[in-house]
DNA sequence: ACACAGGTTTTGATTGGGCTAAACTTTTGT
DNA sequence: ACAAAAGTTTAGCCCAATCAAAACCTGTGT
């Protein structure tokens, strides 16, 4: 299994969390906007991890993952989701920061630090953003989410995490005290793809836009 | 100042290296055998450093860092020497083995993040090898080394390296109690190329071909 | 004085990753 | 039912970094 490029682990990482986006299979456009490359550039790659037996690719379809893409993008999730923790707690690197730092620390970390990391960490299972770290061995407690967005007013649960962690968002929200973690009811919703009214604790914040679609709630 | 890659940045390391090494202008085959490419890489490689005003290169004559590729080197030695330490003193990463995980990261630690080694750190100013690190502005305290090879009867000194850190030398002496920091007085050299006896503490070893070509020696 | 060995550079090919523009397939709206 | 829109793939190009083979300098020895 060689010609495991950064590329094509950033590439399993994206399809994977598309696929955990609900839909079964990923369409070409949907990993070009992830990855910030233009279509032709996703379509071609996804035919070098097809080639490779990492993602099963029916042209015009759409791919999915195989057995073995799955455990590629969970190794490599496994290794930003501990340097996220790694870097939060013992080096105090801001919270909002550690996405980007992880990102691409995670593709140069050998499996020898990986395993210094973990149990200096104590082998935890959440990153700071509240994401499950995924084992050794490729198993990972995905507990389902629901964009907030997506919530009725009466709504109870969990902000889990701001899908792809844009730091920009976890800054403003940071600013008025919300983090992932934090319980949370939805009191609101306006229609027509309105704002919604969302109590934390005794705080009620009116979250709408990108944000509420942004924001990953974990439901009771 | 962009262009500036992970391979750049080697470079402008094994340039620098070799300067160090007595040499004032660099071959283009010393660069090839430090970096382990053929010399018609390293060729190419010098004249696009040539075009980025990181070395002037005069074709058949041979190479040098300018200022600019000084300070490229610099600021990637200190990224290593600070890795290098950190994964030595904070993960126990052994310390025959922190150099091969440091030649890696060293190219995508952020500024930030060397910031926050440094500090936590305390700003140190050598790595676990005994190298002095660079400071963040460019200045690094390059106490000049001799090769143990070159010693003669009744030299005393301070063992202060092993160069290009190879971790199977580091390990053989390690076995044998030999650390960089250690003191060591040469008792004997044998002739034509020969071994040469020398003692650290109360222990005399014999150390001969390449080994004895490796060690840096900082002489009283 | 000049040929030859050894070091250096050039040439042309390859691989990984990306882009634009054009071709092709699928979906959608009327 | 069929044309337009939307999405996907292909074709052809670029750049960084490498290599092997060929062409090229330089210095040395006779």
């Amino acid at each position: 299994m060689d010609g495991m490029t950064s590329a094509v682990q950033d590439y399993a990482k994206a399809i994977y969390a598309l696929e955990q986006r609900g839909t079964t299979t990923v369409s070409t456009n949907a990993i070009a906007g992830r990855m910030g490359v233009t279509a032709a550039s996703a379509s071609s790659m996804v035919k070098r991890l097809d080639g490779m037996g990492l993602v099963t690719h029916v042209p015009y379809r759409g791919v999915q993952l195989t057995d073995a893409g799955l455990k590629v993008a969970l190794e490599v999730l496994r290794h930003h989701r501990l340097l996220e923790l790694y870097l939060a707690e013992t080096l105090g690197v801001p919270w909002d920061r550690v996405h980007d730092e992880a990102e691409v620390l995670e593709h140069v970390l050998s499996e020898e630090l990986e395993e210094l990391i973990a149990t200096k960490l104590g082998d935890p299972t959440h990153d700071p953003h509240g994401d499950p770290i995924p084992t050794r061995d490729g198993h990972i407690a995905e507990a389902p989410t629901t964009a907030l967005d997506d919530l009725g007013p009466g709504a109870r649960g969990t902000f889990v995490r701001v899908s792809d962690s844009d730091p920009e968002m976890l800054r403003y929200l940071a600013e008025r005290g919300i983090a992932p973690g934090h319980r949370l009811e939805v009191i609101e919703k306006q229609p027509f793809d309105g704002p919604v009214f969302v109590r934390f604790g005794k705080d009620v914040h009116v979250l709408g836009g990108g944000l509420a679609r942004s924001m990953r709630v974990q439901e009771d």
